[in-house]
DNA sequence: TACTAGTTATATAACATATAGAACAAATAA
DNA sequence: TTATTTGTTCTATATGTTATATAACTAGTA
């Protein structure tokens, strides 16, 4: 099972299936040059239809996440020692944190257990190894 | 001005609305019991239908963070300081943590920054003072 | 009473979501 | 070359969301 959705929750399938995705990335599951399954295939596992999935996947060749080609099919493009965010997209993503993290204190979330969520879910993600990585072409030895 | 948002945004206006309104109750601008500018006034000052206005203090009211009555207006019913959240939205939250911060780390931003972003973005926040402000009934003294 | 302010209802237009069918284009394999 | 795989594009339909608009109603308060 690479990835399980909720069909009928508040959250559109396509994003969902974004979702999963990135976070699968983030966690190092589907690092880059790693293949995705194709998109009719997918929609077959899941349930839904194929243009579903196609939207899924176009969000995320649209966010630099996703390599699609003809025969090639879905290919990951970045993962986390692919270097650093475009200025815009973290611009972009810092307000976006800031409205969730201000949520959490608005409704009575701790400082420390709102620092406590955020270390606990960056311990499952694969970062590189060295803060130097970016500097060269490839991983460090 | 209290607010302002972008019409031309890709974020319903509605959602603006209530996120500011978040945000500026995790910055204690708009503590516990403080009211909030009637729907049909913000309306006008926003420039939009009051119908827009009132989904998303509506919004908020489910969401436990507004109280509305019929003369006394909008007023804020949570802050950081009311109580600890709701373990069932706390569940749906740390998802929500969880996906925006894998997106982060897939785009190649580093953990370092990560945790920073995190830190810089609680710095504007007005948490209680006292770990144990939870305990009595009302602030530290 | 008159005023204020939230609530509810209906209607409309534009856009988003999901499904469906069909056809097209390019890369690869036999 | 031919066949297959896979993404791409197009049209169409049904349903849900967003925003505006108008109107009327309800409950507090002066």
């Amino acid at each position: 099972m690479l990835l399980s959705i909720e069909p009928d929750g508040p959250v559109p399938i396509y994003q969902q299936i974004r979702d999963r995705i990135v976070e699968a990335i983030a966690r190092g599951r589907q690092p880059a040059d790693s293949a995705l399954p194709p998109i009719r295939q997918l929609a077959v596992d899941l349930g839904v239809n194929f243009h579903t999935v196609n939207k899924g996947y176009d969000l995320l060749r649209q966010e630099g996440l996703l390599r699609l080609g003809r025969k090639s099919g879905a290919v990951v493009r970045r993962d986390a020692g692919s270097g650093p965010p475009d200025p815009a997209w973290a611009r972009d993503w810092t307000g976006r944190l800031r409205t969730l993290l201000a949520e959490a204190a608005a409704q009575g979330m701790p400082a420390i257990g709102i620092v406590g969520e955020c270390e606990a879910a960056m311990a499952d993600f694969a970062f590189p190894a060295a803060a130097e990585a970016w500097q060269g072409s490839g991983s460090p030895p």
